[in-house]
DNA sequence: TTGTTAATTATGTACTACATAAGTATATTC
DNA sequence: GAATATACTTATGTAGTACATAATTAACAA
C-alpha cells in the first residue's frame, strides 16, 4: 500500500523556516505596539538579539517588510515605519500565466462585479469635462474598421479605464489596471470578439442624459457576452 | 537661500538596495523564461553567481518572492516556481492603523461599489439552500436589542459575508474579508448609528421574490448611509 | 522485495568582516 | 564667536565562510 493514494489533497508540511517566524512576529509587534507611521524602530541587532535568530535572518525578514513598504531603512538612520504601498505586491504577482485558472476566473468575475457597481459613485462623482473626454474616446473608436483586433483592445481600455479615472478612486483606479492583463488574458481565449448590443457611445449618451440606473443597465448589455461567460 | 524651501514635495532618491534589483531581475526572469508552475529553477548559488551577488542578498530576494508564495523551496530538491497566493501579501498589510487614510477611504468605496455590483453574480449562482441559510442570519437579528453595539456589527459581518460566499467567489469573499476592518474602523468613527431603511430581511425577501434590480436598489438604499458619507 | 545504512547535496542558519552613508563631535580659520 | 572643514562614530548594506539539516540517491543486507 503506497502513501500517495491519499496524499492528493493533503496540504503539505507546512516548511516554517526562522525567516517566515520572524516575519509574522514583526508584523505583530508593528501592529500591537501601535506605532505611527513614521515612527523610529530598534536597530537590526537589537531586533536580532531580541528575536534570538543571526542578523541575516532577520534581515530576510525585514527585506519582506521593505517590499511591502511597510518599513523604510535608511543608513545610519535606522528603521522608520511607513505607510505601505498596499497594491505594489499585488502588481508583482498579477501574471495570467503564474495564476492558477480558479484564481482567474474569480478575479475575471471581480472585475466585472465592479464595473456593474462604478454607477453609483460615477453618478457622485461625474464632471462635464470627464464625460465630454469620455465621449471623445468613444467617437475615436468609430474611425477604425472592427477587425483591428489591437485597436479594438485599446479602445476598450481607454474607454473602461477613464471610467475608473472618473470615479476619483486612485485605489479603483490601479486595480482595475491590474486586472487588465487577466481580462484580456481570458477574453483572449475565446472564438468570437462579439461586443454587446451597447456601444460605448450609446453608454457616454446614457451618462449624459439618463438615470444611475438606466447607465446601469446598459452597462449591463454591453457587458453580456462576458457574463454570458459565467452562466455556462 | 536654504535647500529646504523647494524640497517638501519632492520624491525621495530612489534607495534603490541589491535585494531589491534582484528582486525585479528575479521577476522578469521567471515572467519571461515562461516557467510554469512545478518547474524546478536553478539553485541560489548559480542563481547569485550568475547575478554577480552574494548568497545572502540573493536570499533575500528569494525570501520576497516565497513570501508571495511565488517559489516553493525544499532541502536538498531545490526551488519550483508554484502559484502564488494572490492575496496572502494583502492581508499580512490591511491594517487600519497603518494604512493611509485617503487609501483607506479608497477601499471604503471600493467594497460600497463591489457590494452595489454583486446582484448580477448572486442572480445567476444563489440557490435555495443559500436563500434559506441567508434568512435564518436575518431572523437571528432581531432577537436582541439594536444597541448591543458588538451583536449589530456582528450580525453585519454574518450577514453581508454570507452574499458573499453565495457568489461562490473565493477571492471575492477573501477580499471582503480583507476589507472589513477597514470598514468597522471608519464607520466605528460614525456618529449615528444609522441603519438605512431597508433591512437585512428586506433583503431577503427582494431576493426570493423580486428581481436583480429590486434586489439592488434594495442594497442601495440599505447602504444609504454609507452613500451619504462619501457625497458630503 | 523490503529495510537499513551511508554518502551526497541544496537549502537553512550563524558568524565575521568590511564598505558605505549619514549623523556627531572636534578642530581650524577668519 | 560663527562658519567651515575635518575626523569620528554608527547603523545599514554587502560579501564570504562555515556548518546544520533534511531530502535524495546509492549501496548493502535480510
Amino acid at each position: 500500500m503506497k502513501k500517495k493514494l491519499s496524499a492528493i489533497d493533503i496540504e503539505p508540511v507546512s516548511h516554517q523556516t526562522m525567516a517566515d517566524i520572524v516575519e509574522l512576529k514583526l508584523l505583530a509587534f508593528l501592529k500591537k505596539s501601535a506605532f505611527k507611521p513614521g515612527d523610529a524602530l530598534p536597530k537590526e541587532i537589537e531586533l536580532a538579539e531580541a528575536l534570538g535568530v543571526s542578523r541575516n535572518i532577520l534581515r530576510e525578514a525585514l527585506s519582506r517588510l521593505r517590499m511591502l513598504g511597510m518599513v523604510d531603512t535608511k543608513k545610519r538612520r535606522g528603521m522608520v515605519l511607513s505607510s505601505p504601498d498596499i497594491l505594489g505586491s499585488l502588481e508583482k504577482v498579477m501574471d495570467p500565466l503564474i495564476i492558477d485558472e480558479s484564481t482567474l476566473q474569480d478575479f475575471f468575475e471581480l472585475r466585472l462585479t465592479l464595473e456593474m457597481g462604478l454607477a453609483d459613485i460615477l453618478y457622485i462623482r461625474k464632471t462635464q469635462t470627464d464625460i465630454d473626454e469620455l465621449e471623445q474616446i468613444a467617437l475615436a473608436e468609430k474611425v477604425r474598421d472592427k477587425n483591428d483586433v489591437a485597436f479594438r483592445i485599446k479602445c476598450e481600455v481607454e474607454f473602461h479605464g477613464k471610467i475608473y479615472r472618473m470615479t476619483g478612486n486612485d485605489t479603483m483606479q490601479r486595480f482595475q489596471t491590474m486586472l487588465l492583463p487577466i481580462f484580456g488574458h481570458l477574453v483572449a481565449l475565446e472564438k468570437k470578439p462579439a461586443g454587446g448590443k451597447v456601444t460605448h457611445l450609446d453608454l457616454v449618451n446614457l451618462l449624459k442624459n439618463g438615470t444611475r440606473e438606466d447607465f446601469r443597465k446598459g452597462m449591463r448589455e454591453h457587458l453580456e457576452h462576458h457574463f454570458n461567460r459565467i452562466i455556462k
